[in-house]
DNA sequence: ATTTAATTTTAGGTATTCCTAAAAAAAAAA
DNA sequence: TTTTTTTTTTAGGAATACCTAAAATTAAAT
């Protein structure tokens, strides 16, 4: 049995891994669940124990495949109870995330697939990102941060890369949703800000909103 | 902030207590929960501690109004669950209630809420229990049991009295659900079993079976 | 190449929730 | 009313998942 802290320190140890593809250090898994370093080297070799990590002393982490599977299962109920809170039950974007974070410890392999069936195998979630199948694959979409754009270059936005209420507040505002075509008009030198149109819309967003933002590159 | 299994305690001693209706023994709850009395007389202490429970060495346990509350909400969470996994994922009533024991411990008034508008407010659950609502009022319905009934008395099946996979699988393939007009013809004396009459099906069950069908009396 | 700084691990504790075995109290039987 | 049985509580432990402070190791800077 995998208990709800393993889990939660196997989803940290996946997602550090997916950005930076390296062994992941004891500090970043401190820093993402909020515990102490101790613990964490604690709970590691508790993990090694169980076959779902591998691990040498001071250099790092990285999941067995035992281990992937059962961070990437973690996801996948994460991000499909994500879209029924916000397609069913008609939450806001900005308000799923500690309540997915409770469900996704649900232990119910036959409920996953009913709920991923009832929602209709939902390729991505409610913020853009790809919901796992049940066998663990990952329909990833190339994306870039508008940021990134060029003046006058045209997208459509995919996803966020920030779970964050009052960003994803600020958005919804903005009525910046996932589909959105945006255009860049004018990059600010000063402060990096930016001038976009997109909804026949003309707004102002900031460095830190622009990077937060993710257009599908084709 | 209440524990889960400070939880499971409080919906122990709400569910002995309902039908006791007396103060609950230490022993009674270690049999609920499956766990050893010493266990129970500790956690006890702790749920007098934080006022959810009014106690008295040697004399049993009573609920104080904080959890009651607590225990209802409960109930109203496990039940409104058990409605949307039968009447939306399709799951069958046998199959529920394991996930539900797990989902009835998400924290989060809203989901409730929004679950309880998704569901469209529904008074019992697929058991034929009463589901409280968002006050904690329940809506009860004067039930008894086959077994009760007279030779050649009818009435509508409104639920059962045992939570139990083989018992509901039985029921099912028996095709006995809520609703279902039921009328007694014939009660063996040797074994106490019944011979009834439904849907045009005449069928033979035992005592066991008859104890835990439910049927409304007006 | 040392020294300094940062990271990681070990050591020793705390709180929660369970356990068994023994003691105390209450209930039932003789 | 004693004695016996049952129930309940106390005492002492184990596992999980945290913590702080100190020691060990690695990385960075002089």
């Amino acid at each position: 049995m995998i208990t709800r802290s393993e889990e939660n320190y196997l989803k940290a140890i996946f997602s550090v891994h997916m950005q930076t593809k390296k062994n992941v250090s004891t500090n970043d898994i401190a820093n993402l669940l909020d515990t102490s370093p101790a613990s964490v080297t604690e709970m590691i070799k508790k993990l090694q124990e169980k076959k779902l990590v591998i691990y040498e002393k001071y250099n790092g982490v990285r999941l067995s495949s035992k281990g992937e599977d059962n961070a990437i299962k973690t996801i996948r109920k994460h991000r499909l109870w994500e879209t029924f809170l916000v397609n069913k039950l008609d939450f806001s974007w900005s308000e799923v995330h500690d309540v997915a974070e409770q469900l996704e410890h649900i232990k119910s392999n036959k409920l996953t697939d009913k709920l991923d069936h009832f929602l209709n195998y939902p390729k991505f979630d409610p913020h853009g990102d790809p919901i796992p199948t049940k066998n663990g694959v990952f329909n990833f979409q190339e994306r870039i941060s508008i940021f990134e754009m060029d003046i006058n270059e045209e997208g459509i936005i995919m996803g966020v890369s920030l779970d964050n209420k009052d960003f994803l507040d600020h958005l919804t505002k903005l009525k910046i949703s996932i589909g959105t075509r945006v255009r860049v008009l004018e990059q600010i030198k000063f402060d990096q800000s930016m001038k976009i149109t997109y909804d026949s819309r003309t707004e102002h967003i900031s460095k830190e909103i622009a990077e937060n933002i993710l257009i599908k590159i084709n």
